[in-house]
DNA sequence: CATAATTATATTGTGCGCAATTCAATAATA
DNA sequence: TATTATTGAATTGCGCACAATATAATTATG
């Protein structure tokens, strides 16, 4: 995966004998980007998720809201926001799908009108029995072990507060 | 962050004083969640890059399909798929935004009238030297060492070749 | 050679993710 | 008490991400 050669400065290469051509400017390359690896990552999770999620009738962010939910009912939108780092743009949508799913209700906080709540429903509560394989599930397909999985969710927790920290500086 | 207690049944809860109520099912909660640390930190990486590309015109999908052809010019839309582990309905209308911003140009293969080439303009070419900051940028923002980060992607690397190998069985 | 199967890309539709704006409700201030 | 500022959600618009489908070119097969 390696090739030293000199650098051929700006020119047009030629295209017909180009089968393996990598970078030779100051550029680094993908694989060797360790965001790419998370955004691979992620993404992978996501596909993971999506055959255990779909006879629950639910996306992957859609589940994570619900898990969000379960740990603790009742919250308003920018409560969920908060725990999931989405904004409003990205929940109203996701909670009216929920809602016409039955799932959850919407309702306005009674002493600030400007909250809306967000309530699980009896089929929304029930929900977490049904899905109750499906941690177990995900845990055996990345293979790792419970220390493992620990210690890398806790590096990707200081990465993630390092990344915010250093963006508000 | 923790409540003992006894558990509540499916009762429906009294709202009034609900303001840390955690899981007290069978249920994971988000933040020990292995998947949901890497959401988050994949979506701080995209946060991260945004002011750095935003000079550049670029989002960071369209980064890293920059950087692959940096890496390796003329790439068929196959090509940069099978390096970005991304389809043409995703790359498709992505690679016109960059032809659109005169980055690239798409051209059939004449071998092969199938196969779209993607190749850097001069201008596109270029951008690479604009971009060179974004790279030692993002590396001081992580607050990583060289071998931390080595090593963390190495880990996630991993990780998504199982959750890729177990998804295939 | 004709037909069927495969391959490469594009298109359509749905659902995030997020910036920017709008709107109503609440809080702060003159 | 009016006025102003702030807050919480919703909406709009754009760009991924991806399944499903369509189309055209190529290859395989009878």
């Amino acid at each position: 995966m390696q090739k030293s050669g000199q650098a051929p400065a700006n020119a047009r290469k030629d295209w017909e004998n180009m089968d393996e051509d990598l970078a030779e400017k100051s550029g680094i390359r993908l694989h060797e980007m360790l965001c790419f690896a998370l955004y691979g990552a992620s993404h992978a999770f996501s596909r993971a998720y999506k055959p255990l999620l779909e006879p629950l009738g639910l996306t992957y962010p859609q589940y994570l809201v619900m898990v969000s939910l379960w740990e603790a009912d009742g919250q308003p939108v920018k409560g969920l926001g908060a725990a999931l780092d989405l904004d409003s743009g990205t929940l109203s949508p996701l909670l009216k799908r929920l809602e016409q799913a039955g799932l959850v209700t919407r309702t306005r906080a009674e002493q600030d009108e400007r909250q809306v709540i967000i309530f699980l429903t009896d089929k929304g509560r029930r929900l977490q029995q049904e899905a109750a394989g499906v941690t177990s599930a995900i845990a055996a397909a990345t293979g790792c072990t419970r220390q493992e999985a620990e210690d890398l969710r806790e590096s990707l927790a200081t990465l993630k507060t390092v990344l915010v920290e250093s963006g508000s500086r």
